[in-house]
DNA sequence: ACTGCCCCTGAACGGTCGTTCATTTGGCAG
DNA sequence: CTGCCAAATGAACGACCGTTCAGGGGCAGT
């Protein structure tokens, strides 16, 4: 077989309604989301995007720079949005780290189950970015990170906090790291078919959370 | 630009010594392993894989036959180990239910850091299979969770465990699908230049995973 | 020395890719 | 009704893709 394989069929059909309601450049970013999301970056072309909102290759060219810069602005807002409301979560959780631990976990694993499509294009595609760009997304994801590490450290420190030991210390930047993958990857199985919603979801990961860095009931 | 841009600079460079020592066949299976783990299936090419081991592209298809195939059959037998590995993990911890989870998570984890490039491929690049394929792997998988929530079923049973609720019930699936998430991604930051060790990494994730069911003591 | 077989080579094929660009369109200010 | 210009078109470009295939050693068996 010499043509290449389409890992999934096509391009959905372009929705009269949904194109003609919104500027075109929003309604290439939800293309984009999309399609990426359900085939990844590479294979998806610059053809299936504008083929999904009604227009057609060229007129990409006329909203972004290139397929590169595309990715990294849908990317980007994502992130940067993920960010503000993780610390705002944490800021409006009042001071006792269980409370902020909680609050955050709910944020974090509401958001990834409610816009699974954009948290799974945005943790699972970053690596096609140039280095300058990744490096941008990284930048915030360790802020994100170190979030997580400031509560359980507060934790520790006031002895709410009891978290298992990795060789004789505590690593709180390895259990942050274990707990982000667990909070980051619901958007990977959730589906909103599933049996249990979203605010029971991010319950559930709170509990599991609180009881794995042992914090005091 | 017209040009495509690589992801990373170039394909490596093939060392004669590590050339000329294996059959052709598994030079190119490491090939493809490393490869893939680095740039991703669909922007490797046929020719970078076989440059990598000092054969031009047609050598390929005297051993797979397709690029397909190849992928199929390294994430095949990784995936084949795995479960392997885990089912004998499980059977020779004895009876009691938190035995068996510390085995699980100490060989599920430690597979994960030691082969952290073969865990990283087959958990990332399944998606580019055909149908026949995927669903192959996928029962893999689902097998590996089923002795996870059998292990979670066990401990509730016998009142060893109390993990947290959903909903007024316990879901034992989300719960193994949140822990499993956890352990598989120890591959995609774990580096072998890290502060701790594998050891110590298993011995983390366990303890994290006990409190999490909420074992008793 | 010859045959048959396995493996490799490298040109070639049909296709798709991201991007460009001359041209056309369509809506609105004057 | 006219002129204008941002936005869309679709053919074209050069590059590279996975795969095929005719040809070419090298080596075992006879």
């Amino acid at each position: 077989m010499t043509k290449r394989k389409p890992v999934r069929t096509a391009a959905a059909v372009p929705v009269a309604a949904e194109r003609e309601q919104r500027p075109p450049i929003e309604a290439i970013r939800a293309a984009a989301f999309q399609q990426f999301a359900e085939r990844g970056y590479p294979v998806v072309t610059v053809r299936d995007i504008m083929k999904a909102c009604g227009l057609t290759q060229g007129a990409l060219y006329n909203h972004f720079k290139s397929k590169d810069e595309l990715l990294h602005d849908i990317i980007a807002s994502t992130q940067g949005e993920l960010e503000r409301i993780c610390q705002q979560a944490v800021a409006g959780a009042g001071d006792d780290p269980r409370a902020k631990l909680a609050a955050f976990v709910r944020v974090y694993v509401m958001r990834h189950c409610r816009l699974r499509v954009e948290a799974l294009v945005a943790n699972r595609e970053i690596g096609w970015l140039d280095a300058a760009r990744v490096a941008d997304i990284r930048r915030s994801r360790r802020a994100i990170r170190d979030v997580v590490v400031a509560i359980l450290r507060q934790g520790v420190e006031s002895g709410l906090f009891d978290p298992p030991l990795t060789g004789g210390r505590q690593d709180l930047k390895a259990i942050a790291m274990a707990l982000l993958d667990q909070w980051t990857h619901v958007s990977m199985w959730y589906g909103p078919g599933g049996q249990i919603a979203e605010e029971e979801m991010s319950r559930l990961y709170a509990d599991m959370a609180l009881r794995a860095v042992g914090a005091r009931p």
